[in-house]
DNA sequence: TCTGGGGTCCTAGGACCC
DNA sequence: TCTGGGGTCCTAGGACCC
C-alpha cells in the first residue's frame, strides 16, 4: 500500500518588536515620538531600542557611556532595565497567546511558537496571525510580529521577514514554496535561527551567503563538516520539521546568578556581601522549580576591559556530600570557595554563582546515599521564599548586609507599574 | 568613571575499563 | 624496548540562543 504522505506541520512564531522598549513606551505615551532605548543591567550597555532609535542609528549592544552625548543630543528617552515590569508584561502576552492557540511554548521573554497543524477554525492563516495580532495589541497595547512555515526554523525565518518588509504588515506566512524561494534567497545565511558569527564565516568561506544556499546544501555534508544541529537546520529549511513543540517547561539544568558590580570591589567583606545576595537568589530559583543542586560553583573576575592592570579571574566548584536547596547549607559552602579562590588585590568587576548537577526533590527517597532534605529545612526555606514573595528582600541572610557600592547602577528606573500597588501608573 | 545576564546543546579529549 | 582496540563516562569549552 502507498504510503499516505504525512500533513504538513504548521508552525508560527510570535515575537514581540522592540520588547524592552515597547514596555517602557506603553506607560510613558508621551515618549511616543521620542527614540527610547533601554540598557543592560547596571546600565551598561544598550540592548533595546524602539524604531525611531533604530534610525539613529544607535548600534545594539554598544556601550552606554560611549554614546552618552549622541543620545543626548538627539534627546533619547533612557531607561535602565526593568524586569519585574518586562516579565509581568510577557506572562500576560503568553496568557493571551494560550488563550488563542491550543499549543503554545513558550521560548523567551518575548517570543513564542504556536502549532497550528490542523487547526480548522480558519482556512486562512495569515488571517489567524492577523487575528494574534490586535488581539494583543488591543488587549496589552504591545505590536507583535507573525511568521508562519512548516518548521519552526521557517516560522523564525518568515518573522524576521514579516519584521523586516513594510508590506508584510506584519505577518508572513511561508507555507507555499514558492514564496519561501523568494524570501530565502533575500536572506542573509547569518539571519538563520542556529546560524551565528562563527558559522557564517564558515559558510562564507564556502560560497554560502544566503538562506536558499543553505538550504539546498547536503545535509549529509553539511553534518560532516559542521553537526547535526547545522543538517538539522537545512532540513527545517526546507520544511521538514525536526523540532517538535515543547510545551512543558523542563525544569532548569543549570542555574546561575551574577553580576556585574556597580563598583569595583577590592574588599573581602564587600565581595562576601556581593556572594551571598548571588547565591540567595539562585537558591530562590532552585526552590522555585522543586529541585536540590549537587553541584555549587563561584568565579570572581576583574575587568576585562582594563587596560592598565592584568586580568585576573579564578573560579572553584564543590559537590555536596548531600544535595541541598537549603540557602544555609548552600551559603556555607560557597563561602569556603571563595577563602580558596580569594586574591587581595585584583579590582573584582563581576562574580557568580552557578547551581549545576540538579535532581527533583520527588523520587529522590530512591537514592542510597541521597537522603531527602529534612522537613524542617524545606519548611523554613519555604517560608523565607514566601516572605520574600511578598516583599522583596526582607528576609535575608545576615552577611548579605544591606547595600554596598557594589550593587547594581540603575539611574533610569522606570517604576513597577504592575507588580507593586506603590508604584501604578496615576491617570490625571 | 562607565562595556549584561542566563540559558542549552554538542564535541573533543582525557580517564578509565576490558 | 616493544605496547591494540574499542567502549563509556565525564568535563571543559565553544557555539548558539534570547
Amino acid at each position: 500500500m502507498a504510503k499516505l504522505p504525512l500533513p504538513e506541520r504548521r508552525f508560527a512564531l510570535v515575537d514581540c518588536n522592540n520588547f524592552y522598549a515597547s514596555c517602557e513606551k506603553l506607560f510613558r505615551p508621551d515618549l511616543k515620538h521620542r527614540p527610547l532605548v533601554v540598557l543592560s543591567n547596571n546600565d551598561g550597555c544598550i540592548i533595546a531600542r524602539c524604531a525611531l532609535a533604530k534610525q539613529l542609528a544607535i548600534p545594539m549592544g554598544a556601550p552606554f557611556h560611549q554614546l552618552k552625548a549622541l543620545l543626548k543630543q538627539q534627546q533619547v528617552a533612557v531607561f535602565s532595565s526593568n524586569y519585574a515590569l518586562y516579565g509581568d508584561l510577557s506572562s500576560r502576552v503568553m496568557q493571551t497567546l494560550e488563550q488563542l492557540a491550543p499549543k503554545v511554548e513558550i521560548y523567551s521573554i518575548d517570543e513564542a511558537f504556536l502549532e497550528l497543524s490542523g487547526l480548522d477554525f480558519c482556512q486562512n492563516l495569515s488571517d489567524f496571525g492577523q487575528h494574534i495580532r490586535t488581539t494583543i495589541k488591543q488587549q496589552l497595547g504591545l505590536p507583535v510580529c507573525v511568521g508562519i512555515g512548516p518548521s519552526k526554523t521557517l516560522a523564525k525565518l518568515a518573522n524576521y521577514a514579516a519584521k523586516k518588509y513594510p508590506q508584510f504588515e506584519g505577518v508572513l506566512d511561508l507555507s507555499e514554496p514558492h514564496k519561501r524561494l523568494h524570501i530565502l534567497a533575500r536572506t542573509p545565511v547569518q539571519e538563520v535561527w542556529g546560524v551565528g558569527r562563527k558559522l557564517a564565516e564558515h559558510l562564507h568561506a564556502m560560497k554560502i551567503e544566503t538562506a536558499l544556499q543553505l538550504a539546498r546544501a547536503c545535509p549529509q555534508q553539511i553534518r560532516k563538516k559542521f553537526s547535526v544541529v547545522l543538517a538539522r537546520t537545512v532540513n527545517e529549511l526546507n520544511g521538514l520539521a525536526c523540532l517538535a513543540l515543547d510545551e512543558v517547561q523542563e525544569p532548569k539544568q543549570q542555574i546561575i546568578s551574577s553580576r556585574s558590580f556597580g563598583q569595583r570591589v577590592t574588599d573581602k567583606g564587600a565581595m562576601q556581601q556581593a556572594i551571598s545576595l548571588y547565591l540567595s537568589r539562585a537558591a530562590e530559583k532552585l526552590r522555585a522549580q522543586q529541585s536540590l543542586a549537587r553541584r555549587l560553583s563561584l568565579f570572581i573576575r576583574s575587568s576585562r576591559f582594563e587596560q592598565k592592570t592584568p586580568f585576573f579571574g579564578d573560579q572553584a566548584c564543590l559537590e555536596l556530600t548531600t544535595p541541598s536547596n537549603d540557602s544555609r547549607v548552600l551559603q556555607q559552602a560557597v563561602m569556603q570557595l571563595l577563602d580558596k579562590i580569594w586574591r587581595q588585590g585584583p579590582a573584582y568587576a563581576k562574580a557568580g554563582v552557578v547551581l549545576s548537577d540538579l535532581c527533583a526533590i520527588q523520587g529522590l527517597q530512591s537514592q542510597l546515599f541521597a537522603p531527602p532534605p529534612s522537613e524542617r529545612s524545606q519548611r523554613l526555606m519555604a517560608t523565607i521564599d514566601q516572605l520574600n514573595q511578598k516583599h522583596r528582600g526582607s528576609v535575608f541572610i545576615a552577611r548579605q548586609g544591606k547595600d554596598g557600592d557594589w550593587q547594581m547602577q540603575q539611574k533610569f528606573l522606570s517604576p513597577a507599574y504592575t507588580t507593586r500597588w506603590d508604584q501604578l501608573p496615576e491617570v490625571r
